[in-house]
DNA sequence: TTAAAAACAGGTATTTATACCTGTTTTTGT
DNA sequence: ACAAAAACAGGTATAAATACCTGTTTTTAA
């Protein structure tokens, strides 16, 4: 018999953690060898484990209390860099096709949406592991949308730069309902750096309004919800 | 041998329902026989299908693409009035106080919050069906803290009403970054009645603002948000 | 059928947000 | 030490949201 393929998880939700490893058990050349619960625990793991992981699957969701989260994408570039020969494959609910174009651009060798049937996450990983890369249709057309994007002149404009401290700042605060004059105030500025704060938050996140931008928080972690 | 007590699975992230599936499977006294990916479709594949299961666990994440979304609460209500005596335990991510004791009320049996363990699933459906309930100690502060904020006299000016459905349509159209005019127009009224929307919106969710709306309407899965 | 709730529509006024500018100072990275 | 980015602060204008009213028509439920 043929050596099994190690499977490694990172996943926030315990259940759900504990659910992929048991369909991924149903499958015999599969071995899940290492678990982590977030982002940030993940390099610390890995070094202390004496079997690496040849094929681990991430997923984005945040963790729900993080003070500085850990992105999908700051996660699929730690692991890149620190172990070249491990397949990453990203496990998401987001369809976007700018995030998954940015997570593959990343380095990541596949993504699969949480909806995905458990064939196709045993196929994404044997798939990586074999032939270095899962592309299904969704993502190849993400990809493929993208580089569209990135040659038409509007890109560059519009395109998603990260946010800066600051500005995260702000947008907490606009979530918590602060007007900009009681943010001004609870930072020791002058309302019109808010005000720029806001219009810097607005162009960055394609947002039209606080509505836009409430929404990108959350998206993005910058806000906790739940 | 006893009879397995007999689950149902109330989830639309199909991954994550076949990883619940397994889990439950290790479990020699508990036996699936079913399954149904969202709230619309349940009452109709239950009346169809031989075996009701005793115990129904019942996730709250909506689903994608709803036109008109099935909230947790409607789901429950349901159930509670189809099958008397069928045990609901919702399975949510929300640690909310209010969100919980708002499903307790509703008839749900118990509450679990995602990243339990999947020994606390299996005490919860065991619980449910032989002892009636499953009250942690989460769900039993929530519980609390609920009654006591009924009795209190802010409770009667602050209560969480509920909104109509066009309220609800207003507050969707509102996430979605229009403004009050292009809400007129798109549900073909006037920008005056949109601001009455907008004015009971406000009060009913205490919010000061649009942030406040959004953010209510993420947490009471008005909205999807991923 | 009748009362209550919801949906509708209008008014006035004020506050806040958004869309553009301009520029300086401070921090950061190399 | 230098350039670049970030943070700061000001201006002008307009658009939109918020806070209060008033009332009518339609729908819903008892």
């Amino acid at each position: 018999m043929e050596e099994r393929i190690t499977v490694g998880l990172v996943e926030d939700q315990f259940l759900f953690r504990k659910g992929m490893k048991a369909i991924l058990s149903s499958w015999q050349d599969l071995k899940v060898v290492f678990e982590s619960e977030d982002g940030y625990s993940v390099l610390g793991k890995l070094k202390e484990v004496e079997e690496v992981p040849q094929v681990m699957l991430v997923d984005l969701s945040l963790p729900p209390d993080g003070t500085k989260e850990f992105t999908g994408k700051e996660v699929t570039q730690t692991l890149r860099e620190n172990f070249p020969d491990m397949k990453i494959i990203i496990l998401s609910v987001h369809k976007d096709e700018d995030f998954i174009a940015q997570l593959i651009e990343c380095g990541a060798h596949g993504y699969l949406v949480k909806d995905c049937d458990p064939g196709e996450v045993y196929e994404a990983i044997t798939s990586a592991f074999h032939r270095g890369s899962y592309i299904n249709a969704r993502t190849l057309k993400a990809i493929q949308n993208n580089i569209n994007k990135k040659t038409s002149p509007r890109a560059t404009l519009f395109s998603l730069e990260q946010l800066t401290k600051r500005e995260e700042e702000v947008l907490q605060l606009i979530c918590m309902q602060l007007t900009t004059e009681e943010i001004a105030e609870r930072l020791f500025i002058s309302p019109k750096t808010v005000n720029g704060h806001r219009n810097s938050l607005l162009q960055k996140t394609g947002a039209n309004n606080v509505a836009g931008l409430v929404i990108y928080a959350v998206k993005n972690g910058v806000i906790k919800v739940m």
